[in-house]
DNA sequence: ACGATAAGTGAGCGATAGATCATTTAAAAG
DNA sequence: CTTTTAAATGATCTATCGCTCACTTATCGT
């Protein structure tokens, strides 16, 4: 055997196929996302060179550095959460306000393999500016709608006459974490959570708005008292 | 100038200190404990050799390798998490349970820098087995003596007599995970919290007992119906 | 069919990583 | 003071890191 030497068996490696500029650098976009997301920010260019089937210089075609590719990372995975309007499905009051939770939430932990929540955590922890920016967000598109709704149902004051206060906002904090740690057990402690992550979310919701009249109704009263019914800063 | 040879002014770095064996050791295990959560544990040792005013050599006398070096930091930084018996001031039932969750978490969230979160996230991010270790500890010493506190005090069966339902453990879950989503946000995401842990704290646990009643009983009358009252598998 | 364009590669540079070990030297023991 | 002991160092090895660039080669317009 091994007459033929015009026709090698491929035995180690073919030469990565030829792509568009466009196509290649999403390709490689998206599975940097991946990549660095499970094995860190300083994971190695080769490693992820093999894993696109490609050479590692190839990276700094489309990339000047390591770090402009995860800013481009960072970028493109959240700019989803940054731009995507969450007030609409919330402030819908044909529905319930549990029913606009649950569907809210239910979109808001659809995160394949957990690339959102360890790269943001990862980013956190590494000190990039990416927390401060989402937790803006975060007080605009959800705190301050979800309070406005709950002040309207409790028939309090609205926003615009007496601001936020800190415990109405710690309040929804309170749900919001709750549905963080569940993602995160599922996605990043490994923990094994039998049930699915939409009745783990109604339970939570419930439990939030079994208390969220008494609480709120609570700091209202008490109002310039308690430093939870002081306004949050701007 | 210059004209004697004999006296350097110490230009550049004296040698480190003489200590005893335990001494250094212990020395590295600490700061390297703060150097590691900080930097990640990617971070070079040779960093954390400038940060002990030592040369890189010597943390190899007291530590095979950086791995094993990461091993002694998590042994070291949880093992207090480990021993502690969570349940004594927990099942103290001469106070209200109120004041107790809040005095428990008061000593739970005492952690210097976040270090002990930090190293955590870190260790759960890249794979080790710690979060798996500590959430069985969360589960013994946590979660089911505060649910045996709750059914007490909603007059239902101990706990010996019907199991932990899923449900139970999820809104325990919800406490808990408000209280670090506190801790997050001030050692993490370098949010800024006007108010003192304690009454974010206290604030949290009146939330959770506003609605802990209402859904306990929810939980055990749909007993067979829902998912939510399954028992946890062990 | 063929030359032009650019996608992809191989080789390698300088810097830095974890780890080793013979040697130096400060402090304890006599 | 002298000897002994081991804490600390300097030098260095190998592997791997991010990154560059001259070069090869697949694809496309003509």
């Amino acid at each position: 055997m091994s007459g033929s030497a015009e026709l090698q068996q491929t035995p180690q490696r073919m030469r990565a196929r030829r792509l568009p500029a466009g196509e290649r650098r999403a390709t490689i976009l998206r599975e940097a996302s991946l990549f660095f997301a499970k094995e860190g920010f300083s994971a190695s260019t080769r490693d992820l060179a093999d894993r696109l089937g490609v050479r590692q210089a190839l990276l700094y075609k489309y990339y000047d550095s390591k770090e402009s590719l995860l800013q481009a990372i960072f970028d493109h995975v959240f700019a989803d959460r940054l731009i995507m309007d969450w007030a609409d499905v919330l402030k819908d009051r044909a529905k319930p306000l549990a029913e606009r939770l649950k569907s809210f939430y239910a979109r808001y932990i659809r995160d394949e393999d957990g690339i959102c929540l360890r790269l943001f955590l990862r980013a956190s922890l590494d000190g990039w500016p990416l927390p401060l920016e989402l937790s803006k967000v975060l007080q605009d598109k959800l705190i301050t709608p979800v309070v406005d709704e709950l002040r309207h149902i409790a028939a309090l004051p609205e926003l615009t006459q007496l601001p936020l206060m800190e415990g109405e906002r710690e309040l929804v904090f309170g749900l919001h974490a709750a549905v963080l740690f569940y993602c995160m057990r599922t996605e990043i402690f490994a923990a094994l959570v039998p049930l699915p992550g939409e009745q783990i979310i109604e339970f939570h919701v419930r439990a939030f708005l079994a208390s969220a009249d008494s609480m709120l109704q609570s700091l209202h009263r008490a109002a310039g008292g308690s430093p939870l019914a002081a306004p949050v800063a701007p």
